[in-house]
RNA sequence: UACCCGGUGGUGUAAUUGGCAACACAACUGGUUUUGGUCCAGUCAUUCGAGGUUCGAGUCCUCGCCGGGUAGCCA
């Protein structure tokens, strides 16, 4: 059990109902979601839905400068897409009224005052680290005067960062949180939901604690770096005066391996090209893992192993291609693709004939059926399968060598052509065995190897585009000293070819997934197919443990 | 060194709250297999250190050491 199912369970076995128990995900509308919030979106709804209570999704819109319609639209697209469906919709800026009032409460009970001072002297005035704040000069005044002058900020009579509301707590605090925080800002700008209304916003600390009381949420939780905030939480809570309260916990944010979460470097590498845009199959963001065709139930299945807790950690991006390739092994269809296609020539097979061969559709689910796929007598494998001097152990083609073509016959190597100039190998010859059809061994001889090929009269030439992490180094949020994070951007994470398809796979649909048997996943990308032709992304190559022995030796 | 949080295998989480350190991933062996996929089996830690309390400590206490966070009118 996490420590947040332990808090949670203590508080149900103390006696707070299910029915009360409620959480919420509080994203800023200012940008896009990525897997760090599919974790906080898994944790919260998560626990929400194992005791039975309730979770709503609440945008933290308290700084219009940052802040746009369009994010308030795809943040809800991607959290459905993740399997979640949140109790209340709720917007911080619905409560602005709410907070006005609550100011004005803390004003009357000398709770908070409205302090002259720009930015660059309340930042002067706070202090540091190590040594105390000083009080503001405008500390002192009057309940009355504050009011008025309150009350001025909000119709408009000052300017923009000439005074802000501020929570009369201590400037010695060593918490520098309490260092008499500002609660309101003059700011200008055009709120995509009230509009003009407001020319003052409240800060982050003055509307989330407030907003998770008026939506009667129990449990607030967020990463480790607002543990400094919960005492400024707890007091503006107490000075309220509220019944019920929520209470805050933190826990530690996903790093993964291979990528950056930073909404800043995310925003760096859209704006200045580096990727195709917020949904590149190489984003992290939910958007591009969707269009990337990893499925929401693999994510979930990642979040649930990777745990949660208060230590910062990096996960190894093994764990999520694990979950993926889980998820994608039980639920695609079998095909096979020749990515990299050299021709075979079998030279005793009949020259007109199209024999069909039956191959199984999904050997993880019965109900998947089976297929047609036709062999002829000259088809396209993969380079990859052949070698001219083979390495021991080597189960593939080579001179000599008899294999398998998967759900076909088996075939023996007569001859290699190769290209003159280049060495090139530009066609293999062989003979086939007749006796060898539907699995069966030939006389006196196993034949280990196996390998897919593709008809070559009727074989469908389709885009395929092979994408590797963006990031050749493991963490590129925390780039080596004078080195920046783009400096790392791996130019082969994305590599554009022609696969040599069975034929079926030319009417494959956007968001249809295959396993290309012995390659690996790949979705069909809603975003470049076409009705005439899909084109295809991999999700993940398939686990080569051949490829890895041979690396070691 | 102002305050806050944390430290369990290579990695990430567990441990009936003081009672045989478990699971997953990674790595390495081997087996099954018409995918070198999947699947199956095996190997891999005296819990940051030193003391203390106790029949018994990953868990409680003390002192260290190490890591992270905090000085926006961002969230």
């Amino acid at each position: 059990m996490s420590f947040l199912e332990k808090i949670v369970q203590k508080d149900v076995s103390e006696g707070l109902s299910p029915e009360r128990l409620r959480f919420r995900f509080p994203p800023e509308p200012n940008g896009y979601l990525h897997i760090g919030h599919a974790k906080a979106i898994c944790v919260s709804f998560g626990l929400a839905g194992e005791f039975g209570g309730h979770c709503n999704l609440r945008f933290d819109d308290t700084n219009p400068a940052k802040e746009e319609q369009r994010f308030v639209d795809s943040i809800q697209e991607d959290v459905k897409w993740l399997g979640f469906e949140w109790d209340q919709l709720c917007f911080a800026s619905d409560y602005f009224g709410q907070l006005y009032d609550w100011a004005v409460q803390l004003i009357r009970q000398g709770d908070a005052y409205v302090c002259d001072l720009d930015g660059e002297e309340v930042r002067k005035h706070r202090g540091t680290l190590s040594e105390p704040g000083v009080d503001s000069p405008f500390r002192t005044r009057s309940v009355e005067e504050n009011l008025e002058l309150f009350a001025g900020m909000r119709s408009g009579e000052f300017s923009d960062g000439s005074r802000t509301l501020r929570a009369k707590i201590d400037m010695q605090s060593a918490h520098i949180v309490m260092r008499d925080p500002v609660m309101y800002r003059i700011q200008r700008s055009h709120h995509h939901r009230t509009g003009d209304d407001w020319c003052l916003y409240p800060t982050y600390d003055w509307a989330h604690g407030q907003g998770d009381a008026i939506e009667g949420v129990t449990h607030s939780l967020c990463s480790l770096e607002f543990r400094n905030h919960r005492p400024l939480y707890d007091w503006f809570l107490q000075k309220i005066g509220l019944e019920e309260v929520p209470s805050q916990t933190e826990f530690a944010r996903l790093n993964l391996q291979f990528t950056v979460m930073s909404k800043r470097r995310l925003r760096t590498l859209v704006e200045d090209g580096h990727v195709d845009g917020w949904d590149d199959p190489r984003m992290p963001t939910l958007a591009g893992l969707r269009r990337r065709g990893v499925t929401p139930e693999a994510i979930r299945a990642f979040m649930k192993t990777i745990g949660v807790s208060k230590v910062n950690s990096m996960i190894d991006l093994t764990v999520l291609e694990n979950h993926i390739r889980d998820h994608l092994n039980k639920m695609t269809q079998r095909r096979m693709a020749v990515l990299d296609p050299v021709k075979m020539v079998i030279e005793n097979f009949p020259e007109d004939l199209q024999e069909m061969m039956e191959a199984v559709n999904n050997p993880e689910d019965p109900d998947a059926g089976m297929r047609q796929i036709p062999f002829e007598r000259e088809v396209w494998i993969d380079r990859d399968d052949f070698r001219m001097d083979p390495p021991r152990k080597w189960r593939r083609l080579a001179p000599d060598a008899e294999v398998r073509l998967r759900y076909g016959y088996c075939v023996k190597v007569k001859e290699v052509i190769t290209d003159p100039d280049s060495g090139e190998v530009t066609e293999i010859r062989c003979d086939y065995d007749p006796e060898t059809s539907k699995g069966r061994q030939p006389e006196g001889r196993k034949v280990r190897g196996i390998i897919h090929w593709v008809p070559a009269s009727c074989a469908a030439k389709l885009p395929v585009t092979l994408y590797s992490p963006l990031f050749s180094i493991e963490n590129p949020d925390d780039p080596p000293e004078g080195q920046e994070f783009t400096d790392f951007i791996d130019p082969g994470s994305r590599v554009e070819t022609t696969a040599f398809c069975e034929p079926a796979l030319a009417q494959a649909a956007g968001g249809d997934r295959f396993q290309f048997e012995r390659v690996g996943y790949f979705h069909v990308d809603p975003a470049r197919s076409s009705e005439e032709s899909p084109h295809f992304v991999r999700i993940a190559a398939l686990r080569d443990s051949w490829a890895k022995k041979e690396k070691n030796s």
